[in-house]
DNA sequence: TCCTATGTACGAGTGCAATCGTACTACCTG
DNA sequence: CAGGTAGTACGATTGCACTCGTACATAGGA
């Protein structure tokens, strides 16, 4: 029997707001899968885009120019729609912009302390 | 505020016996990278491993005959290559045989709750 | 000493993912 | 309606990972 000691964000769950449009594509609650999510955040550049979404967030969510990621666009679409398809973020049509969050209640429920694991992520020193 | 529920098997750590052979070469505790060791899970056939350790071991580490695994033995080679050198198992040179174990303290002091995950999974219905 | 069992090393084939440039679409603003 | 803005679609390139066959190395037993 051991005590696993938890550190510290516990990512707190965000209210969706009232009146949104239809999420984008993605896969149920009930179908995400441990391997296609660990998938797609074992990329360093989406892991800075899952922690920034946990803990920088000004708003429930962030169009893909919020992040400042020095990548072509067609890049940043890319890893935005993996980010998608694993279930790991839901994305919505706002007019011109498409803006993505965490799907962090869905995430707890299905791999709890997965998220919290992102969030306490740091990225690698660039030598 | 949200209270992180856990589930079940909270995985326990076996005490290493004495005198065993040194590890074959691995990252330290301290090297081991989030997204290293995500994109090591992130293969169906690793997850089958490392999860089949975690709950079926009879010793402290299994050759990987033990596993009944039904691919030619140059893709276990590869499969547990990568483990190791994610710093998921550690390995060790018994004579012939190369028995690895899941790193459950390393796994735990850094990445808490991650083997939790990797217990609980299930393989995909295949239809 | 020869045979078998366990597993590595190496190389080839395959496919997918990451990267990016370019062209395009859609919306908002004047 | 023209221009600017946010982002997608598509295609090409590249490299890596998965897969596997074959050859090789080594330990233990008959």
């Amino acid at each position: 029997m051991s005590a696993t000691v938890r550190k510290a964000p516990v990512i707190t769950v965000r209210p969706e707001p009232e009146n949104l449009p239809e999420p984008l594509p993605e896969p149920a609650v009930e179908e995400l899968r441990l391997e296609t999510v660990l998938g797609a955040l074992s990329d360093p550049l989406r892991l800075t885009i899952v922690r920034k979404l946990l803990l920088e967030s000004e708003a429930f969510d962030h169009s893909c120019g919020w992040f400042d990621l020095d990548r072509p666009k067609s890049s940043l679409t890319h890893h935005f729609k993996a980010l998608r398809e694993a279930g790991v973020t839901r994305q919505r049509q706002y007019g011109l912009e498409r803006r993505s969050h965490v799907r962090v209640a869905d995430l707890n429920a299905r791999f709890p302390g997965l998220v919290d694991l992102v969030a306490v992520w740091t990225p690698r020193d660039t030598p």
